[in-house]
DNA sequence: CTTCAATGTAATCAGTGCTAACATCAGCCA
DNA sequence: TGGCTGATGTTAGCACTGATTACATTGAAG
């Protein structure tokens, strides 16, 4: 958006734009993108503030830190998540067919964003706690799951926990997730060796994937013992 | 070891530690230790060096760069995880305990070496293409897993592709560690607050981590569709 | 129109990854 | 024995980074 012929994003200091007005989204954007590339290793908010015309320090009137900035991006990935899996959980279908769109939606999500889904689930954030609202979103979204979990365990009179159940689904779902990025989402560029086992594996899994999504879920809903 | 009364750890450069030795792997086992206390974002080769009482270029001669340490602690994960799993595996007890054995004691090593799970499956590293070890490593880690689906499928008459099945309880397991580690492992420790839904659906799934585990695989095992 | 909080700037600091040129050592072979 | 050589460590230095502090500019509210 705002690409050509934008009289704004010129590098020009001219007139009026010494405030800039959305420094903040647009760093943010701009690091998702940065990230991607080079990784959060290399990410530099100076790069970001020269990338946006402004003084190398005007990023930090926004982001406290370069963590901050991370945990900034983390939450507003467990906001859209929410909203996500809050729409397909309202859907008019039965509760089996709900959890497994809702397992399907969360994976669509990692997979269209794999930079966040790093950031709201991997190691570099490390400890929540000095970021309230993250912590707060990310149990938000988890909400949204627990709620089909309960109306499952109700509905099917399981005879599990929802917590417990909760446990081993998101596990698996967030397995598939994971490996899906950090395994299978490697550059297979020049190399392109014989493919390689783990890789294959997931591979295959990734085929039909709903269908497989579905064999986990019912796989756990069966277990009765 | 060679802890206690030791010389050569020693601050002093008097005689004759030009030479220090073991240098690369005492990087390794440090470098750990600073990742479990304040992430790899804030690991600086120079500290390591400092606390080695050696030049702050000196780690240069034995890793290229940051990233071909942390590729050499994750090297070295896959090869002890291979190690730990091919033991399992090679039990006599039946197919299926073997393969419940060897995904607990996959758990049990992302539990113990925490940072090295992280770096081996998170995505600090990215590509493991530029480190040919590591993909190798990877590869022959996953081989091991592999032998036992062959196996289980094979036995049980399963009508799956041990690829998918692979990739299926793989999923399954590395959810596991991953969540535990990077959710349910989160310091709770000034905020003490009302233990959260996520953390808490974790910490009751981590009692009696055998048990569920075995659910999650039995469930697998069991779906033939 | 004035005031003020929000936002951006300028100057500066300590610390970092990394390179290049040089020093020292250990072990091998003549 | 002694000298050569590769591995390992050192020194000096560059470009860059995150972060802090004090100051400038703005839009908007009263």
């Amino acid at each position: 958006m705002s690409s050509s012929t934008a009289v704004g994003t010129s590098s020009k200091p001219g007139k009026g734009n010494y405030h800039h007005g959305e420094l903040r989204q647009l760093l943010m954007d701009s690091a998702l993108v940065h990230i991607a590339a080079h990784g959060t290793e290399k990410l530099s908010l100076r790069a970001l503030a020269r990338e946006a015309n402004v003084s190398p320090t005007a990023p930090f009137r926004h982001f406290a830190n370069k963590r901050a900035l991370f945990a900034a991006l983390a939450t507003q990935g467990f906001q859209r998540l929410e909203e996500r899996v809050r729409v397909v959980g309202q859907s008019s279908s039965r509760i089996d067919e709900r959890l497994l769109a809702a397992a399907l939606t969360y994976t669509e999500f990692a997979d269209e964003n794999p930079v966040v889904y790093q950031l709201m689930f991997g190691s570099i954030l490390g400890d929540f706690s000095e970021f309230e609202r993250l912590g707060a979103a990310a149990s938000d979204a988890y909400g949204e799951l627990d709620k089909l979990l309960v109306e499952v365990v109700e509905v099917k009179q399981l005879p599990y926990d929802e917590l417990v159940l909760g446990g081993l689904i998101w596990s698996a779902i967030h397995g598939f997730a994971s490996l899906r990025l950090n395994v299978s989402g490697q550059d297979s560029g020049p190399k392109n060796a014989p493919e390689l086992r783990p890789r294959q594996a997931l591979i295959a899994m990734s085929e039909g994937l709903e269908a497989n999504l579905k064999i986990m879920i019912d796989g756990l809903l069966a277990q009765s013992s």
